[in-house]
RNA sequence: UGGGGAUUAGUAUAGUGGUAGUACGCCUGACUCUGGCUCAGGUGGCAGAGGUUCGAGUCCUCUAUCCCCAGCCA
């Protein structure tokens, strides 16, 4: 098993799994396991799970994670959920080793148990319709009643069970149900369903079942027949951990230890797996892996890192409390990786042109640029100059606010890595009065960015020689959501969707980037520097036309300064 | 009096009877050929009320608020 970096952490996992240790309870073993049911794809709600049970058993010595799918419904279910998982869970860079199960390699054992249950006079067909059911269940303040079934012989269930493996019956037509306690204060003891019939073919085993257990009755008992010591969980299992406990209990098999959690929830978007369906499917995103999503599929083609999940993952903590994690700290993680690891480069989003009037029209020379200043042995390259260049139309302000030390008319700058350039004349359309060009005048004395005299300029900006400029698309995204906790309106979840950001994507189509890239691979990711960390797209770039993904921009204080200026 | 959980700065978490920490955020400042990074400083908290104790975030009682459960979903 790898060892992705574990960060010594502390939270009440943790600990009980420490104290378990100490006493001996299981021996010093440690096995966890990561439970998804493949009917969609990953999130970074599930990289937290992940890095959870993975890093549990990382942890310790002889620690082992087993990545199990809990396929009990083969309704819901397909192969290419099976296999984007895999590929999620390795991307985060886990491994399970050999220990890829599957409940349904535990079907047999699963009607064995059944059978027991059966021979105990512990379960029951039940003939009731599903309508039936919910009104004998009762409601959450008065008990339920029991099923006019209930009380039929060891072998008369025995006969109708072993019929409904064989096929008999139709869709819906009874259930095994555990008989446990209609009055039941909690709801899950009411004699719940062990086993329903699904004429469906199965991912796995096809058309061998028509009979499938219920999460309920697989799930405990999955993680007994792997021997699993923690099983983690989310809080929603609290109120079923009775019900698994009976099951154990009543079988006589290996009990391992129930633990839940809360799931981790972010600030601006969601990680409902209903919502995030329908997102999809309704066409509000391109796919799983469109860029603004949450899974992990749509975070790597954003360009976010393995590791950055992770130490996020670390950050958020585990603990029993609901909450709403800053998406902020999610932006923090990707920042502190990508800062340290992608080159720098020169990328023009807005192109405003800039004529420099005094130096030679067809001369060119060459730069030398840092690739990356938090790592020397990244090296450096070489950036071509020329007399027009592109800047950011951002950069210039023909009336500059106090604290815009940009350029504006008059006003000197440094171009990074180049030279210094003070604004002579601003050319305007004539029409819209749009600022389209400006001329400029270079101190040759300057040459390479920095001055003899020592004189300082306020501001340093990114460039890109218009001759030698390679045009890109690049797609901006914003939050997913215009609102903190999307759905929590008067409606409640009727309409999260109308709290959708429409700013969440920003396709521009005319940037420049310096020559550098023209040959950039699909994935690659880069700082475009000043401006935030960037990939190439990995569905839509081709060599003639190159997509870069922001990832997430830079930290940005004069947009603050700005900010709180319009505040008052 | 249906059952099960939870409550510590803006956010997320640590603290298991002895000075309430950390991270992110935010605010200052230093540095800077990225208004990035880094560094220094600052901001700000135990849901409430009683009780036990020399001493309570921690133990007890009560109250309040929030979350989950009535699928043949997981």
């Amino acid at each position: 098993m790898s060892t992705p970096d574990p960060v010594p952490s502390s939270d009440f996992i943790r600990n009980i799994v420490e104290d378990d240790n100490r006493s001996g309870k299981y021996g010093g073993r440690v096995v966890t396991r990561f439970p998804p049911e493949p009917n969609g794809y990953l999130h970074i709600g599930h990289a937290k799970s992940i890095c959870l049970n993975f890093g549990l058993a990382a942890e310790h010595a002889g620690g082992i994670c087993h990545l199990r799918f809990d396929d009990t419904n083969p309704a819901r279910e397909d192969v290419e959920y099976v296999d984007s998982i895999m590929e999620d869970v390795r991307w985060l860079g886990w491994d399970w080793g050999g220990h890829l199960y599957y409940a349904s390699d535990y079907f047999e054992q699963l009607f064995d148990y059944a059978v027991q249950l059966i021979k105990e006079g512990k379960a029951y067909v039940c003939d009731l319709r599903a309508q039936e059911m919910r009104e004998y269940r009762g409601t959450l303040t008065e008990p339920g009643r029991d099923s006019p079934h209930r009380e039929r012989s060891i072998e008369e269930n025995m006969d109708l069970f072993q019929q409904m493996r064989d096929g008999e019956f139709e869709d819906g037509a009874r259930v095994l149900r555990a008989k446990i306690d209609m009055a039941s204060p909690n709801v899950n003891l009411r004699d719940p369903v062990l086993y329903r019939i699904l004429n469906t073919e199965h991912h796995r085993t096809g058309a061998q079942w028509c009979i499938y257990p219920t999460y309920d009755f697989a799930h405990g008992q999955s993680d007994s027949i792997e021997k699993i010591t923690h099983s983690v969980c989310t809080l929603e299992f609290e109120d079923h951990r009775p019900l698994y406990d009976w099951f154990l209990d009543e079988l006589d098999v290996y009990h391992p230890q129930q633990i839940e959690f809360a799931r981790l929830n972010i600030s601006y978007t969601t990680l409902s797996k209903r919502r995030l369906r329908e997102l999809v499917e309704e066409g509000y995103v391109t796919g799983w892996n469109d860029p603004r999503m949450p899974t992990l599929s749509g975070l790597r083609r954003r360009g976010y890192t393995p590791l950055s999940i992770r130490n996020f993952c670390d950050r958020v903590g585990v603990a029993k409390r609901n909450s709403i994690v800053d998406l902020a700290l999610l932006e923090h993680s990707v920042r502190e990786d990508l800062n340290q690891t992608s080159p720098r480069v020169m990328a023009v989003l807005k192109p405003l042109r800039v004529v420099i009037d005094n130096y030679p029209e067809e001369q060119t020379q060459e730069f030398e640029a840092v690739n990356n200043p938090e790592d020397p042995s990244m090296g450096s390259r070489k950036v071509p100059f020329s007399r027009v260049i592109y800047v950011e139309q951002d950069d210039f302000r023909e009336d500059p606010p106090r604290r815009f030390y940009r350029l504006s008319p008059g006003r000197e700058v440094r171009l990074r890595y180049a030279c210094y350039i003070t604004c002579v004349s601003v050319v305007k359309d004539e029409t819209t009065g749009e600022v389209v060009e400006l001329h400029c005048t270079y101190d040759p004395e300057s040459l390479g960015g920095s001055s003899p005299d020592g004189r300082r300029v306020q501001a340093t900006l990114h460039w890109v020689s218009a001759a030698h400029s390679v045009d890109a698309e690049v797609r901006l995204y914003e939050h997913l959501f215009a609102t903190a906790e999307p759905g929590s309106g008067e409606d409640d979840d009727a309409d999260y969707k109308s709290d959708l950001n429409p700013d969440s994507l920003t396709v521009l189509t005319s940037c420049k980037v310096e020559p550098s890239l023209a040959e950039a691979a699909p994935g690659s990711r880069y700082q475009f520097e000043r401006q935030g960390y960037f990939c190439v797209d990995t569905v839509d770039s081709t060599n003639g036309n190159l997509v870069f993904n922001r990832t997430v921009p830079l930290r940005d204080s004069w947009a603050r300064i700005e900010q709180a200026g319009k505040q008052g």
